[in-house]
DNA sequence: TCTTGACCTTCCAGTAGATGGAAGCACTAT
DNA sequence: ATAGTGCTTCCATCTACTGGAAGGTCAAGA
């Protein structure tokens, strides 16, 4: 298969998988006349990459995911630390967004929106921390 | 105010408010030594981007509030309309974090975390999409 | 056979928003 | 004079790609 078809059965761009290979995710064959020439088992590292990308797992995390799941001696606990720490990422990143919306929120709505100058929003970003 | 003090006084790291001179938000004099000299209103301005970053703002987007916030004539419309907007980027980033979050605590709690080497999460990792 | 178009290649640059570090000048206190 | 801190610039690095240029390859059609 060259790259257009892993791309399609992937849903990975072209360019994406390339830089996958670049970073030594893939390690593709190459045909002939250059081409890189992709194996069942690369598309399936693909799908599975792309899998993990989606989940969120760095390009790191990635790696070793890899790695575990092709060490048929693994231990499952390995794999659940690297999910439970990623897990831990998203909650911290949830609850700082969820502050964000909340305080973002209340401000657009104090917010009248017309043509007059006068807006809650830049005051707050213009408060002092401790006005009092 | 050298930028140590602005540092202090803003939160910003050093190296963050040499950045955003760089990039033209602030624009500090210089004393005869060549140290950058911050006027209060450099101070309120780097307080301003602070606090605007802290709520996930853009640089871009804290470039047109800054704007805005210094033009007297400004229509609150305006400034509202970049809150609302950066709120919808929000939101969708948080309905993103959650769906990861859902698949992926699912997931570890399926794991059991041991030393044998079967793991749910590689398992979900590897399936082709639609396996039926 | 020639040509068109889709596909493939490499390489370089750029994105956002900083951050780390090296080399070296300035200032303060002893 | 010297030690220590703070300031300067410049360059590299990070994440995970993405865009684009210049050019080679291949299959189909006139």
């Amino acid at each position: 298969m060259n790259i257009g078809d892993v791309a399609r059965l992937s849903g990975l761009p072209a360019k994406t998988i390339r830089y996958y290979e670049d970073i030594g995710l893939v390690k593709p064959q190459r045909s002939a006349n250059g081409y890189r020439s992709f194996q069942p088992g690369d598309l399936h590292k693909l799908a599975f990459l792309g899998r993990a990308r989606a989940l969120g797992f760095s390009i790191d995390d990635c790696r070793q995911l890899m790695t575990l799941y092709e060490d048929q001696s693994r231990a499952s606990a390995d794999v659940k630390h690297i999910a439970r720490d990623h897990l831990k990422r998203i909650d911290a990143k949830l609850e700082e967004l969820q502050q964000m919306r909340a305080t973002l929120a209340a401000l657009v709505s104090s917010c009248a929106g017309d043509n007059r100058p006068d807006c809650p929003i830049l005051a707050d970003l213009a408060a002092t921390p401790k006005p009092g």
